[in-house]
DNA sequence: TTTTTATATCGCAATATTACGATTAATAGT
DNA sequence: ACTATTAATCGTAATATTGCGATATAAAAA
């Protein structure tokens, strides 16, 4: 049904799956290297680096944003967006946290 | 069009974002989770555990193997299935490095 | 005030995802 | 051989995503 049965998940699964699905497109994996190469903020030069429509990078931009992962501020008549580290963290802590509970002896 | 443009991208990041989308579902978090919490390898009592059908567990299920993050191992007339840790610590690297190439002072 | 410039949003078409029930396939037990 | 059991696959409906062009918005520059 495309419908994803959020309620019948915790709280942190539906968080770290949305973070998730934010980078789960290379256009949006490129927006954050671009953003980490040019290490100062950007707005829409993007635009000018990948081959996609300024329509498309707003959007793609957009679910960033809302992920958390980037994070925008209004200058004059242009946005200058940046990586939200906290966002990169939290991920970051998640896998950490992984990888120390897996037990190697006890898989097939 | 819902067609994305993976010839655009570096391999890199088609890698990055196939492993992220494959983790976007909650339903495929709560099965990484339920197998690191088991421990020992499972088949599908998963389908006791989540409140999904068996043949949608069965697609999620696909879709984690074939993103490389868990392993599948014929047993009789049942599969078990264990964390394929590698994959976790490729994550866990890449968002360590950008954590340590994120320049906080040069932020909007 | 008019014109740029930079971005967001709308509307649409193409495609992908999610979910389910039904079916299939393959092994184990009787 | 027959019957469970386990899990994958098929078909399908509902919904979401991706991408674009066109339009809207809003600030800066002329």
């Amino acid at each position: 049904m495309g419908v994803t049965k959020k309620d019948h998940f915790t709280e942190q699964q539906n968080k770290i799956s949305a973070i998730a699905k934010a980078l789960g497109h290379p256009a949006r994996v490129a927006i954050i290297e671009y953003l980490l190469r040019v290490n100062t903020c950007i707005c829409s030069d993007i635009v000018d680096e990948l081959p996609l429509a300024q329509s498309t990078i707003s959007q793609h931009l957009k679910e960033l944003k809302n992920a958390g992962l980037i994070k925008g501020n209004i200058e004059g008549t242009s946005i200058c967006y940046c990586i939200d580290e906290s966002t990169f963290a939290v991920l970051k802590q998640y896998f950490a946290n992984i990888i120390l509970s897996v037990n190697d002896q006890k898989c097939c």
